[in-house]
DNA sequence: AAGTCTTGCAACCGCGGGCTA
DNA sequence: TTAGCCCGCGGTTGCAAGACT
């Protein structure tokens, strides 16, 4: 594999972003799109390499990114999507609009993993520790026992073992609805954050929904009769084989229902919040860097950040709104730079760039796949979306003239990610439903 | 007030996969 | 088929700021 060859080439700059190499990298993007992240510092007078640039684009200066600490329903959303994704932050990301994968990550590190051990939970596993110290004890003593084999000669034995560290345990360890019990220890924590309770708004549909849905209009490898209960454990042979289940990680389903409901009594009672609720984030000076933003004279729109907490909209000089800190999304509605920004992604971008940007100018454009895609995703994103009761009350009646104007190029940033958005999940959720051969299915009926 | 420790997070690094010539 | 290029991901590091002693 051939690396990036800027890795090797010198005198680039490494570290902090400067405000004004943000500003360079905003303009050029705003201008022309990203295209080759490779050409881009070369373009934009930058002496980083693209993947750096990249790197800042995405976590940090990205127009759609919400800022700010965390809000209890993010987090729990986080914990019911690492039970089941592991350490997909990429995947994880994919369902928290505005929020980047290291973001999240870091988050998981920093903060969640702590949490969940101090209640008992094992980060990893999000099974209970005692339980995990147990297996650990059990999988210990079972190993030096192989050894004992194995030194004296059986291969076989040896490969039964690997088997089971792999958790495969299809014979040796009885499934069971781990993220049940997890979800239940989550609803926990989130009461004792004082969360408001949505109750079936939870994560457990929105999965539910979308492997119901893939299940049954992907017209790929789909099985015409999905019977019975499907154990995740159990479709999770190995690293190749796709569903992307944290190992310990088991769900049920009954895809026999009309509701798809999930078979575990602990989901039908347990209260999980995950609607995302876009208005609990509380937009937060980040510790260093502040970028410092001027557009070309030739924009029609202007922002100046003179510092984090407040920022001016402008018209062609004419300011059209002046937004202090009230919250990330009314920073993002009412002030987002960005908004007053095309981003002609298409018009420059070399060819594969463009491919990926173009959106499609009619329904009929849209592939089957993407569209119903897009009705898995409409109630989930909502911080992403533009039917998001909760943005078009911000907007409101004081909604200004430049926002209106402004409008139609966020919409299209958005239009745009929601895409990307619904493509991963058709990836993440098809694919791996996909992939999943006649026979795995053939073992669950 | 100064030194040390802890925390949070931005950025880097290396790798794997997709694409193309 | 292979090699090179590029992108994106996940793990890790480094550093500034805050907390603590």
């Amino acid at each position: 594999m051939g690396r990036h060859s800027c890795c090797y080439k010198q005198k680039l700059r490494k570290g902090l972003w400067s405000p004004e190499e943000d500003e360079k990298l905003i303009k050029h993007i705003t201008k022309y799109g990203h295209g080759c992240w490779s050409s881009v510092p070369k373009l934009a007078g930058l002496q980083r390499c693209g993947k750096s640039c990249r790197l800042r684009w995405i976590n940090y200066l990205r127009p759609d990114l919400k800022r700010g600490t965390f809000s209890q329903e993010e987090e729990n959303l986080i914990i019911e999507l690492h039970a089941v994704l592991g350490n997909r932050w990429s995947q994880i990301a994919a369902q928290l609009p505005g929020r980047t994968d290291n973001e999240i990550k870091n988050l998981w590190n920093s903060s969640i993993k702590k949490k969940l051990r101090q209640r008992g939970i094992d980060p990893n596993t999000h099974k209970p520790l005692s339980e995990v110290e147990n297996n650990n004890e059990e999988k210990a003593s079972a190993n030096s026992k192989n050894n004992e084999k194995t030194s004296e000669g059986s291969s076989e034995l040896s490969f039964v073992d690997a088997d089971n560290s792999n958790t495969l345990g299809l014979a040796a360890e009885k499934p069971k609805p781990t993220s049940s019990v997890v979800l239940d220890r989550y609803s926990l924590l989130e009461n004792s954050a004082g969360s408001t309770n949505l109750g079936n708004s939870s994560t457990h549909e929105f999965f539910l929904n979308r492997f119901h849905d893939q299940t049954s209009s992907s017209s790929c490898n789909k099985p015409s009769d999905l019977t019975g209960f499907l154990s995740f454990q159990q479709m999770n042979y190995g690293p190749n084989i796709g569903l992307s289940m944290n190992p310990n990680t088991t769900l049920f389903f009954n895809s026999n229902s009309k509701t798809t409901e999930m078979i575990s009594d602990h989901f039908s009672t347990s209260n999980i919040t995950s609607t995302l609720l876009p208005s609990t984030s509380i937009l937060s000076a980040p510790a260093r860097v502040k970028p410092s933003i001027n557009f070309p004279s030739d924009n029609p729109f202007s922002v100046k950040f003179e510092n984090w907490d407040s920022c001016t909209v402008s018209n062609n000089g004419r300011s059209t709104g002046n937004v202090s800190s009230a919250s990330a999304d009314q920073l993002q509605t009412n002030c987002s730079f960005f908004e007053a920004n095309a981003f002609p992604w298409t018009a420059s971008d070399c060819g594969k760039a463009e491919k990926e940007a173009h959106i499609p100018s009619s329904d009929s454009e849209i592939p089957e796949d993407i569209k119903w895609n897009e009705y898995l995703q409409t109630p989930f994103l909502l911080g992403n979306s533009g039917h998001n009761p909760g943005v078009q009350e911000m907007y409101g009646e004081t909604k200004s003239e430049a926002q209106f104007a402004a409008e139609g190029s966020l919409s299209n940033w958005h239009h745009q990610n929601q895409q990307q958005q619904s493509l991963q999940a058709a990836e993440i959720y098809g694919k791996h439903f996909q992939r999943l051969p006649a026979a795995t299915f053939g073992q669950f009926s």
